[in-house]
DNA sequence: GTCTATACGTGGATAGAC
DNA sequence: GTCTATCCACGTATAGAC
């Protein structure tokens, strides 16, 4: 990513949108009733984000399946279509999220070499992405530890992903001596719980009128004023 | 605090402890049926003690009234001669929270007078604190979205003064000329979600054998290569 | 493919015995 | 003060009509 701007990304990620909820459907088409893929992959997305409405509000466990109909349009009969259980839309927004950090954030370091550079693009596409990928982030963060033993695991391995990639990034940067010497994984965590709060706390930050673009650079100068020689 | 290890701090919070129970049960005793001072403090204690550990498993929301009967050993109506329902359990969890903080956080700067100096206490005190009483920070911040509309508005101003105590501290030390200059609210917010990662992520540093004060310096430090002129 | 109606289970709260 | 037994409301999931 060479242009820094919130609005380039947004752009990249709207094109992919559509075609992330298709590959979801046709990941999970044995478990769903409807075969119709058009139709299928618009109540998908309109499933999806009634469960993060209503999760935002009361909570995934006091969600309802009644909750879930009003919300999302479908009625009982329509949506048991779509899911066999409340359990399972975890595990489906577990696989549209695996999808998301992956494609967007694993990706980013492409066609850059200065480890000051790289880790502006790392820790700046992480909080454009849950920017615009916020309810998935938020419902992530605060139903993760709902999820069953198989999906927990694959949660938290995409999470440590995530952090790693960090580490070794400012480990490459320490061993180029670009870096000023300290805690890399220690270090990683302490900008992963500053992206992080990007999401959980956004209705802050636009009380204040702070940018998603002004968050990054804040998040970025931290680091480089700790990793400055 | 002159003293910055844990250990004295931990000593100075368990003395507090029972203590604060008990203010608690006077506070709320119109509304608990049990009139024996120390039979009351004692079983509301085992039952917050209960609300958490189930909490922190399957949330609050999915936590019934018999699952908190089992945990803390009493029975049904044993129960509800404590509380007048599941909302008020909130309610009462709440109150031991403002009781912490008001005690522990908002009074840690006596006698030190250098911002930086200052500035270690505020962000240590939050930190340790949210170590010895980990199981009410967790608690609050995931479910805190589910106050009712009043005890959501005091948790708001409880979270706003903390934050806005560092943001002080550190335009303060702008206008000594002491620290270098930032904006401080921004700041302010960045060093508060480091340290929420203390209490929201505790696995993760148990399991790499970080300590809470070599978690605190880390904090610390950060701040300090920020604002150091 | 989607709807309405309903069976079956579980949860919150209380009454009354001990 | 605490327990057991019970009431009623609500939630999940399915059967069968359209």
């Amino acid at each position: 990513m060479t242009d820094k701007s919130f609005d380039a990304f947004k752009k990249r990620y709207e094109i992919s949108r559509e075609e992330m909820t298709r590959e979801l459907f046709r990941e999970n088409a044995e478990s769903i009733r409807v075969k119709k893929e058009a139709t299928a992959v618009r109540n998908l997305q309109r499933i999806i984000e009634a469960v993060f409405t209503i999760s935002k509000v009361k909570g995934f466990q006091a969600m309802s399946m009644r909750d879930l109909c009003n919300e999302s349009g479908l009625s009982m009969g329509g949506l048991y279509g779509y899911i066999k259980g409340k359990e399972e839309l975890l595990a489906l927004i577990q696989g549209q999220g695996r999808r998301l950090v992956e494609r967007f954030l694993l990706e980013s370091l492409t066609d850059l070499t200065d480890p000051f550079e790289k880790l502006d693009a790392l820790i700046r596409v992480h909080i454009y992405l849950s920017e615009v990928a916020r309810p998935w982030f938020f419902f992530n963060f605060m139903e993760s530890r709902h999820l069953g033993k198989e999906d927990l695991t694959q949660a938290l391995i995409m999470e440590a992903a995530t952090e790693k990639a960090l580490a070794d990034l400012i480990e490459e940067g320490i061993a180029l001596k670009t870096f000023a010497p300290c805690d890399a994984a220690l270090l990683a965590g302490l900008i992963k719980s500053m992206q992080q709060d990007w999401y959980l706390k956004r209705w802050k930050f636009r009380k204040r009128k702070v940018t998603v673009e002004r968050y990054a650079d804040a998040v970025i100068e931290m680091a480089f004023f700790r990793l400055a020689l």
